[in-house]
DNA sequence: AGGGTTATATACTCTTTAGTACAATACAAC
DNA sequence: GTTGTATTGTACTAAAGAGTATATAACCCT
């Protein structure tokens, strides 16, 4: 009954491993959103019964919140090393290209969770809908916050708007995620993130 | 028993308009998306019972690609006007700006039906999605096609790629559509959209 | 006024949905 | 080996899903 997970070895052990449960989990609700995935399509992919994924995730939307969570932090993301480029102009590069191999990745589904998880839903998934945009915004205020850094360091103008610029790329960004998810290629991707890329300020 | 659907004065006369019917049924499909509009979501909406519906409009997928239907050719829309503009990047600046404009108005649901009706979505809906990934496609080459003819009317110049222009503008849309969904205001998505111009070949 | 025709409301079908009860099972500790 | 604990598989529940049968009501035409 502990609020931590405790990895205590007591009882019987539990017969799959739960990151990879939690990676087939995210496919689906990557493929198919979290109204259009059932639980009958996550356990037959997690390939578990549905006894196992209550008692390991608690529900379907905690599972959807577990599986977003390490859609972010999984170390094939593009935003956090974004972020850690050195100048504002490289971090908007980074970001853009990095989206646009990312999202056309066949390696895994098309898009973005992030934007298709949630977007137009149903009652039941407001909830995970409502947390899906703080996220979004979240990520477009860190973006802020780079540039803002950006100007203390000097490498981006300080009559730039931060806010506008941030969300003009987080807006791109999301318009990738939707190219993807209709099957644009890469290559398609790479055209859009370059064009985007002229409308950055570069103090070069 | 015909296929085209006369307007006879037979039997009993219909106690609904079925134009307003399927606005109601449009803005339930545009808020919850196909997955997550329900057909009691829909009735209670549009104000009429189940069997009306499916005699009325077929089934779920046939008053969707109805809805959809209406959504495009409706007066408020903003696609067609651009297109209709006298200069490539006249098209590309009401493009912008009307869908900053357009999809963050609260008079109806905000962003795009045609992005958030089906993005990502159960087998049930793969129909829809399909239909709805060829109708952005369409958009797409339209907008081409009107810069191919702006390159022969000489305002725009002859070595731009037509079709990663478009797409670059129509993944713009879509961006502003996640956005204006996401609850962002009219003036932050004009923001966006003017940034999104800077990119645009000019030439003044 | 009566017959033909179509829409309406109620009540139903069958399937699928999310979530759970429970008995059997597999391990650690003693 | 027995006990305690936690997971597993099967079978279940109650609600909601899409779609329909049927009887009644409202209209036009003759």
């Amino acid at each position: 009954m502990s609020a931590v997970s405790c990895t205590a070895a007591v009882g019987r052990p539990r017969a799959f491993d739960m990151q990879t449960a939690l990676e087939k989990a995210l496919d689906v609700f990557w493929t198919k959103g979290y109204d259009g995935a059932s639980l009958s399509d996550l356990t037959s992919a997690m390939g578990i019964n549905k006894p196992s994924l209550y008692s390991a995730f608690g529900n379907k939307e905690q599972l959807f919140l577990k599986a977003i969570e390490f859609y972010e932090t999984r170390p094939c993301g593009f935003f956090k090393p974004a972020l850690a480029q050195s100048t504002a102009y490289k971090v908007a590069e980074f970001m853009l290209l990095g989206a646009a191999q990312t999202m056309s990745d066949p390696s895994h589904p098309q898009g973005c969770v992030m934007v298709q998880g949630a977007l137009a839903c149903s009652e039941a998934a407001a909830g995970v809908k409502e947390v899906l945009i703080k996220r979004r915004q979240q990520s477009e205020s860190d973006l802020r916050d780079r540039f803002e850094l950006a100007k203390a360091q000097g490498d981006l103008s300080s009559d730039e708007d931060t806010e506008a610029l941030s969300r003009y790329l987080c807006t791109v960004v999301n318009g990738i995620a939707i190219q993807a998810s209709s099957g644009a290629s890469e290559a398609q991707l790479v055209d859009v993130a370059n064009m985007a890329l002229k409308s950055f300020p570069r103090n070069s």
